[in-house]
DNA sequence: CAGGATCCTTAGCGATACTG
DNA sequence: CAGTATCGCTAAGGATCCTG
């Protein structure tokens, strides 16, 4: 049953937090800001909400035109599955989540164990590379919980796109957590590699440079 | 007792929520943009909070860094008294809740009885004025809920600082919605003020500059 | 009177189990 | 896989009462 409970304030201010002030609504929106995302995936990387709960704030953010359903691809081998789509009107909340995650960043860690989904650290890895006119371009496969992402660094921008490249330097298959960890120290690389929890295929050098078009800015996503 | 639950997600959206995110937090700290407040003042402008709740979030507020108790100045009556006010991090939430604000002006209006706080509207006719480098300058002694205002609008762009004006060349006491609905539509002014809603001493075309600085904008607040 | 604290009720949340 | 159903818990809502 949808939650249906208003601040009764017209303050536009109060009237966003009627559409998504609820509890999880903006970590929803966070999960769709990169590609459309399907339930279980969306399950997976929100695992401290409750699947009733999920089910809760999809059906009041797709009654307030922020969330669409949508028939999944045809590409994904799951033919008769829907996925969640961010509308336009819910895309214009991206500069919002974007200003509101740099502010949390100078906030307390949350109490361990920590969730930590791929869309979050892919939007910290977009948000904190430092532009600069002489980094090398590279354009790397990323494989993250089993989600291919085509991750492209150029003057010290990265640019994330969900889905395969057509090409690419490299391929690095590992987890959220530790490409969160090679981000804040890419020197770390070697050891992640040699206990698995990284795997890189092709120009090693092109994802060191990935990794490193965000050090020297404040740690942690 | 304050509300302590986590989203538990290192991510930094999920890390600000925990700070700002529980019900209410964010419409505390835009009663405190522009302005220190005491609880009092606080219970006035956002009625449909309980004095329990709003107990809470400024506390947590307060042990978050975000708002700080200090004691009230002594120009007003009330001596042993406290405000609220932000602190420089709470501060660095501004634009986010304007962006908010901006983005929530397309939501729908809420169930009437709607409330409606002097910050809202006087943030709302700040971030709504439209630049204009032929409007002749005015500045305005507003007078709010029995608070006092300077409003100085200046080639179309309006600036709302808290306190008497050192020399204003008009003087408006009115309330909240109706200085709303005169946003929206400056022509009724004459109503208003036929009916005692709206009360004007000194240049009236300066209050009229003034309230023409946000028009032909997207109405409602 | 400002600034809460206390008490009670309700509704949203969290966890688990279950179904098409 | 994509949700529903159920249930205990806890925060929110509302009123009243206390304290300097």
């Amino acid at each position: 049953m949808p939650t249906s409970r208003s601040y009764r304030d017209s303050c536009g201010i109060a009237r966003a937090l009627d559409v998504i002030g609820e509890r999880w609504a903006m970590l929803v929106v966070r999960e769709l800001l990169l590609t459309p995302q399907r339930f279980s995936e969306l399950r997976h990387s929100l695992p401290n909400v409750s699947s009733n709960v999920l089910a809760d704030r999809l059906r009041e953010l797709e009654n307030n035109g922020v969330v669409r359903r949508t028939p999944a691809p045809a590409q994904t081998q799951a033919q008769g599955s829907q996925v969640y789509e961010l509308t336009e009107r819910g895309r214009q909340l991206e500069p919002i989540l974007l200003a509101l995650g740099e502010w949390g960043v100078e906030a307390p860690e949350p109490p361990a164990p920590a969730a930590l989904s791929a869309t979050s650290v892919l939007i910290f890895l977009q948000g904190a590379a430092r532009p600069d006119p002489a980094a090398p371009a590279a354009t790397c496969r990323l494989e993250l919980d089993g989600r291919v992402w085509t991750v492209r660094s150029e003057s010290g921008r990265v640019q994330v796109a969900a889905g395969e490249p057509t090409t690419a330097d490299a391929s690095l298959r590992t987890d959220p957590k530790t490409l969160s960890s090679l981000l804040v120290d890419p020197s770390s690389f070697a050891a992640a590699s040699a206990d698995g929890r990284a795997a890189v295929v092709g120009d090693r050098s092109a994802v060191d440079r990935l990794l490193r078009s965000v050090t020297s800015t404040t740690a942690h996503n």
